[in-house]
DNA sequence: TACAAGCGCCTTTTT
DNA sequence: GGCGCTTGTA
């Protein structure tokens, strides 16, 4: 369809608010592709809708020939239920929304044989990886102290991501030999149990589409008239690939996105694919939103201030209309128990004050952060949730009873087999396993295969032979109740008929009780799955609650209102929350710096970006903290505040002491030597990035009692006090970001001296 | 075979 | 500090 025949169009009236004229055009009308650059809360969502909502509701485009990919589950719901609200749920239930893979994995089921799977294939997670490519190490007799499984796995999933396939990988040392000889055997395993990975199905999906000569390809092609992407900034090279030929017929792609919030370096994403879209389509439009909507002015100059460092950022000049605000507040606490009291306390004055907990997040940089803001919210009685973490479909009972699942669904998947083959313990031992698994390798079957037809083969004893033939009893008298029982029922029979739920029973520990209630959630999890498949007029089915179990991260959060949240930087991206709190941001944490490597400055930059998104999180308070030291991962470490902190304006921040050290009986004046630093990096301009600089090595361990001074005086500028030596001088400054504190004191007939402030009387 | 003590490691995380 | 994996012992 040429452009000119869109145009005239009208366009819905939503759009009208949040775009000028040509920007709505663009958004609204036009064909060929398109590029939405959109700033932290300029209204990203609302644009990717409103252009599909236009595309139904004024250009009659047909629902099921658009594709609108996401990067979560989350954002693919919201997206669907925003425009079931704009035109009506019987339009949007034909349309094609989802995350990558959910839409990789549905392709896949209609075209699976051109990729030589069965119809019925099942999705493997990264433990299932694990366990796999264990295997085919011992198999090929790979030491796995030399090579290790997971520098293996994650090779492979870097040729993934850049499209290669075994034998292309490359082979230019030994390592790369090892890893492209397993990277071949364990998709041999994989097609053999019909399983994929995740990185599978997008390549998969990519073959068929990539395909020049075939139906299926051509189909595939020409199937979206519209393709539009989300969160364009986290695509990795694959995933681009994937939506180019899905394109590659009608042109019309669009993406949207923010490479200032690209964050997902780490797992495949590269900023460059967003930065070099203009590149790729040279026909391309492109369309920057601007306006933030979402942040008092502060705030988005505080924000503005920690990203503009970054050098390689496509230019883009984020403002607000909205009124400066309250100023940010930086919070210099003494540890990470000061640091959660300063939290706890801000969070009960606001609650006081009548804000609502589900506008109050609690942000940091790592998941170990969580347990002493948890234990301090805990012991004043305030209600948090944490967002992430352990997730549900990772406990061992739920793992195990999917394993059971997926075994009957697809009896050749050996992952599965094997993790429940004695569980719950039926005697069958390591032993008789490896024989099995040996005799399945020879004879290239599955292990099923081998139970079913080849167990003398496998030389067992005649006791072990005994047990694993009432094992293969059960399968098959599971695999007879599974034709005539619904999902949810299914799952009840085997937590009976295999004694899971007795040997539960008989440990009779709380730990115990636990995993039960875990079962019974997840009965209810399937309970709730046939129920919405019915609601839907599907036909609830073992593989189709397989599949979503697979490709959903966890059961949703129920996101009650009544509790404030914590969670990671990186699962806030995409919340906004009225009030929010950024803890530990200091060196080596934000930005995070793991014992062994350097921080490069690429990592920087993606650290920085994660800083971005976490400040634009906020619409009207935002708390910045740090520690001077903190204890993680089992060691005390000193603690220098983040060199962020100093990109931060210093007219937009207010600095703060925490609890703890505004009734320390001497006080090191934290705030000040922090505001001096800003001080002075802004004499420098441009480079305050620059300021303070990472270094190896720096943290040094000690006694926490160390960190604590012994006076009890505040030692600040001005400050007058004895020494031993000098006699009386005054205080210039103060440096904390060292350890232990040391002063800068003036000594009259001395001059200036560095001295630990340890060493320093009240004069 | 099963359980317990010991060692080593440590982001971020979806799908 | 805590989890997962390995090794050693009953």
């Amino acid at each position: 369809m040429p452009p000119s025949s869109l145009t005239s169009a009208p366009v819905l009236p939503e759009l009208e608010e949040l775009l000028n004229e040509p920007q709505r055009d663009a958004v609204a009308h036009k064909d060929g592709p398109l590029m939405v650059f959109a700033g932290a809360g300029s209204g990203k969502t609302r644009v990717i809708t409103f252009r599909i909502a236009n595309l139904l509701a004024c250009h009659r485009v047909p629902p099921y020939r658009i594709l609108a990919v996401t990067f979560t589950n989350k954002a693919a719901n919201e997206m669907r239920s925003r425009l079931e609200h704009l035109v009506g749920a019987d339009v949007t239930r034909d349309l094609w929304v989802g995350t990558f893979h959910a839409t990789c994995a549905r392709l896949l089921r209609r075209y699976h044989e051109v990729v030589g799977l069965a119809r019925d294939f099942v999705i493997y997670d990264d433990a299932d990886q694990r366990a796999l490519m264990n295997r085919v190490l011992k198999a090929l007799r790979i030491d796995e102290k030399r090579f290790p499984p997971k520098m293996l796995l994650s090779m492979i999933h870097g040729y993934k991501q850049q499209g290669l396939g075994p034998s292309e990988a490359p082979q230019n040392d030994p390592f790369e030999k090892v890893a492209a000889q397993a990277y071949e055997a364990f998709q041999k395993h994989l097609l053999t149990a019909n399983a994929v990975d995740f990185d599978d199905l997008i390549l998969h999906a990519v073959r068929v589409a990539e395909a020049r000569e075939s139906i299926a390809g051509a189909e595939l092609r020409s199937r979206f008239r519209y393709v539009l992407v989300d969160e364009f900034q986290d695509a990795n090279p694959i995933q681009y690939r994937l939506v180019k030929a899905l394109a590659s017929e009608h042109h019309n792609l669009c993406v949207v996105g923010d490479d200032d919030q690209s964050i997902y370096r780490w797992r495949g994403a590269d900023v460059r694919i967003i930065r070099g879209f203009q590149r790729d389509f040279a026909d391309a439009t492109t369309v920057k939103l601007e306006e933030n909507y979402r942040s008092s002015s502060n705030i988005v100059r505080a924000a503005l201030g920690v990203i503009q460092p970054s050098r390689e950022r496509v230019p883009k000049e984020l403002f607000t209309s909205n009124p400066p605000g309250e100023p940010i507040r930086v919070i210099a606490a003494r540890d990470e128990r000061d640091e959660a009291a300063f939290v706890v306390t801000t969070v009960r004055q606001a609650l006081e004050h009548g804000v609502e907990p589900r506008q109050i997040a609690i942000f940091y940089r790592i998941h170990a952060q969580s347990r002493v803001l948890e234990e301090a919210l805990r012991s004043e009685n305030v209600p948090y949730q944490i967002i992430g973490g352990t997730r549900f479909f990772d406990r061992a009972e739920i793992k195990d009873l999917l394993a059971y699942l997926r075994v009957l669904a697809n009896p050749r998947s050996d992952v599965d087999l094997l993790r429940i083959i004695n569980v719950p313990a039926r005697g069958i031992g390591q032993a008789s396993v490896d024989r099995i698994v040996a005799t399945a390798n020879r004879l290239d079957k599955s292990v099923y295969d081998v139970l079913q037809q080849h167990l003398d083969a496998c030389g067992l004893g005649s006791s072990p032979a005994k047990r694993v033939l009432s094992f293969r009893g059960l399968l098959e008298h599971l695999r007879d109740r599974s034709q005539d029982l619904g999902p949810r029922d299914l799952a009840e029979q085997v937590i009976d008929a295999t004694g899971y739920a007795t040997a539960l029973q008989r440990e009779n520990t709380p730990e115990a009780d636990a995993r039960l209630e875990n079962l019974r959630e997840m009965l209810g999890s399937l309970q709730d799955y046939e129920d919405e498949a019915e609601a839907s007029g599907e036909p609830p089915t073992l593989e189709g609650y397989l599949e979503r179990v697979a490709l959903v991260s966890d059961i949703d959060q129920l996101d009650d209102g009544g509790r404030v949240s914590m969670m990671t930087v990186h699962a806030a991206k995409g919340l906004e929350f009225d009030i929010v709190l950024v803890t530990g941001v200091e060196e080596d944490l934000f930005p995070y710096r793991s014992n062994s490597s350097l921080l490069d400055p690429g990592d920087v930059e993606e650290e920085r970006r994660l800083g971005y998104v976490a400040l634009t999180r906020a619409r009207k308070f935002l708390f910045v903290s740090h520690a001077a030291v903190r204890t993680i991962f089992g060691t005390t470490r000193y603690c220098r505040p983040s060199r962020f902190l100093t990109d931060i304006p210093p007219d937009v921040v207010e600095d703060t002491l925490s609890p703890g050290l505004s009734s320390a009986r001497i006080r090191v004046d934290v705030t000040a030597e922090l505001a001096s630093q800003r001080a002075r990096s802004h004499d420098l301009g441009a480079e305050t990035n620059r300021l303070p600089r990472a270094e190896p090595g720096r943290y040094v361990e000690r006694d926490i009692v160390d960190a604590e001074p012994s006076d009890d005086v505040p030692l600040e500028r001005g400050t007058r006090v004895k020494h031993v030596k000098f006699g009386e001088g005054q205080v210039e400054s103060v440096e904390t970001t060292v350890s232990p504190p040391v002063a800068v004191v003036f000594f009259p007939g001395w001059g200036k001296k560095r001295i630990v402030a340890t060493f320093l009387r009240p004069a």
